[in-house]
DNA sequence: TTTTTAAGCGTGTGTCGTACGCTTACGAAG
DNA sequence: CTTCGTAAGCGTACGACACACGCTTAAAAA
């Protein structure tokens, strides 16, 4: 009976993915994604309750387009999948970096993640705790190596500085620096990983 | 010939790192380090260029003692103490957590600790871009399973939240949630850790 | 047409980092 | 012992921020 509602949730983290994506995280404020969506910055409160849950619209907005169909391949190359889809849905986002770790426990779509790569660890035979500990260590690698690459790629100026620094106190430091720059951020998440799962067993038969 | 300095660098750092011990990320700020100090805020100014070179002094300070002498043990040893050591000293100060992301490249602290993992890895083989990929996992792991630790503990609230999720959409999220609790951080990073030197051909021996 | 409900938002509060320029402590020079 | 130059310490101010509060008004129901 009274004024319907002017926004959903998905246009106003659309709206917030937006200026995330155009300004980066400094710029990320209510009164930006208010401006957006060409409303007042106060407007949105009428629709979520801090900023805190816009940030987890925003990742779960990003994480819920992760592809979660895997084809029948062995346990090794869905795992590549599922990390690898993560991680390009995020490079198109790469601000959104910081808040995946923040975030990630109040997005459905980063649940329904989690879910889709248990259920990978448990068909291959993993059980209990040791499920716990692999699908965690998976986890870790897999933020670890986007924040890493997010805030110090190896094709950055801080590889210029390493592979410049003094040849005494640094030499490996410096030579591998120097090594760095022939290696793509995606061979890197790429090959880091597949030193993980062999860890677990896991090699490119099933 | 003008009036001497009152403070050092590392005063303010052990400054703030005390505010960042007492009142956690959201309370530090550049006027509660003054008054740690005793000092007006504008006082730091005087030594340091802006907060981000503040944050830079803490995540130092904290990985400044960290041991870098290693003995004479196998490389997987060696690496999973430098990981550790890592561990324990953030520990003791569980706020540093998410500057060390951001901090890490302007740390001579971290420096070091990257020279002394790079010389384990050098010494068990790892040469070129092969050394500089496995370096890379290791930090990755490293610093995401102390991030994932830190923001979603097995421990916590949001593994309750998980064991309870309905049964038909997250079955093994919730299984697995359960089997978490059994687990203790300093296992789940033991032994996360020890799925990936597996993945580096390092074993219990050289 | 009137009533009712909540949508949209203007204003204000207390925080933040930090720019600017004043006051003052202090070592050196006369 | 006085004076002076320099920079230390800091008071104030500015423009951001997230968000509390309560007014105005759109629009559906009667």
């Amino acid at each position: 009976m009274p004024r319907p509602r002017s926004l959903t949730l998905d246009q106003i983290a659309a709206a917030a993915l937006a200026v995330l994506d155009r300004d980066g995280l400094d710029g990320l404020s209510m009164r930006a994604v208010g401006k957006q969506l060409g409303f007042g910055t106060m407007s949105l409160y009428r629709y979520i309750t801090d900023r805190e849950q816009l940030e987890g619209l925003i990742v779960d907005l990003v994480l819920r387009d992760v592809d979660l169909d895997l084809p029948p391949v062995s346990a090794h190359d869905r795992l590549v999948l599922l990390a690898q889809r993560v991680r390009h849905v995020v490079r198109e986002h790469p601000a959104v970096v910081p808040l995946l770790l923040t975030q990630r426990h109040n997005s459905p779509g980063s649940r329904r993640w989690g879910e889709a790569a248990l259920s990978v660890f448990a068909e291959a035979g993993f059980r209990g705790e040791r499920r716990v500990v692999a699908f965690r260590a998976f986890l870790s690698y897999v933020l670890g190596a986007l924040q890493t690459s997010h805030f110090s790629p190896l094709a950055g100026t801080g590889t210029d500085v390493l592979a410049a620094l003094s040849e005494e106190e640094f030499p490996l430091l410096g030579e591998t620096a120097r090594h760095a720059r022939g290696v793509t951020a995606e061979r890197e998440f790429r090959e880091g990983l597949e030193f993980l799962l062999r860890g677990f067993g896991l090699r490119d038969a099933d």
